[in-house]
DNA sequence: GCGTCATATCATTGCTCACTGATATATTAT
DNA sequence: ATAATATATCAGTGAGCAATGATATGACGC
């Protein structure tokens, strides 16, 4: 009988906060939420995001730096995907969460958004 | 035969980056990572967590806005603790991406970190 | 009351990041 | 080769936030 150990590596404090700060920015959640449905190319994310063509690249530079999505040259096109499914799951819960903390959030003036 | 319905209501781009920049940051990250293990008074997460009392004050007032934690008066203390158990779910998913993207993210240098 | 411990508040400072605008590179078609 | 489309790069600018230090409030015991 076999045994298989998970144990799954835990990141440091700044991994972590480096990481959480990669999806604190309505702009790049826009971009990864858009390829968590299909994989798109830029000028489609520009579409979809309402975002200038240097700012979704500088953002999908980043995220491609990052390790959150890969691409794939497809003639003069490049093709952005989301490189899990762990990314899905992370968006999902987050939504979870607001279920509960919504209107918190909401009135938090701490921040008050960028 | 009664069927249950979730209709779970999805956040706004901006909420949902809200809340993520309420985990964005490392002091943070470390007062709710040591609340994820018992409730605890203001003293006690200064000592874990080394930062200066007047700053973890800051962060847990935040955090109390955001409905992240809550707080009850004991005596001459305060005792903070998590909201939600999907406040844990949420750092645990983020350990499990870290699994896949840790190097890259390590690499990064779009933030130079804080 | 007075002193002490526990926590909160707030202004200031310095750093960091998001966006823009201009330009560069790459690929394909004519 | 030239033009057109697709994407990337980068400096400059402005705004926002985290931490500090000093101080204020609150609770308990004497």
């Amino acid at each position: 009988m076999t045994q298989i150990v998970v144990d799954r590596k835990v990141g440091t404090i700044e991994q972590r906060a480096k990481l959480f700060r990669g999806f604190a920015d309505p702009s790049r959640l826009s971009i990864l939420g858009a390829l968590c449905g299909e994989p798109l190319v830029v000028h489609e994310l520009v579409e979809r995001t309402g975002l200038s063509q240097p700012n979704v690249s500088n953002h999908l530079r980043c995220l491609l730096e990052c390790g959150l999505v890969n691409s794939d040259r497809d003639g003069r096109f490049i093709r952005y995907r989301i490189s899990s499914a762990r990314i899905a799951t992370l968006l999902s819960d987050v939504d979870a969460l607001l279920d509960v903390v919504a209107g918190g959030v909401e009135s938090c003036d701490n921040y008050r958004g960028r």
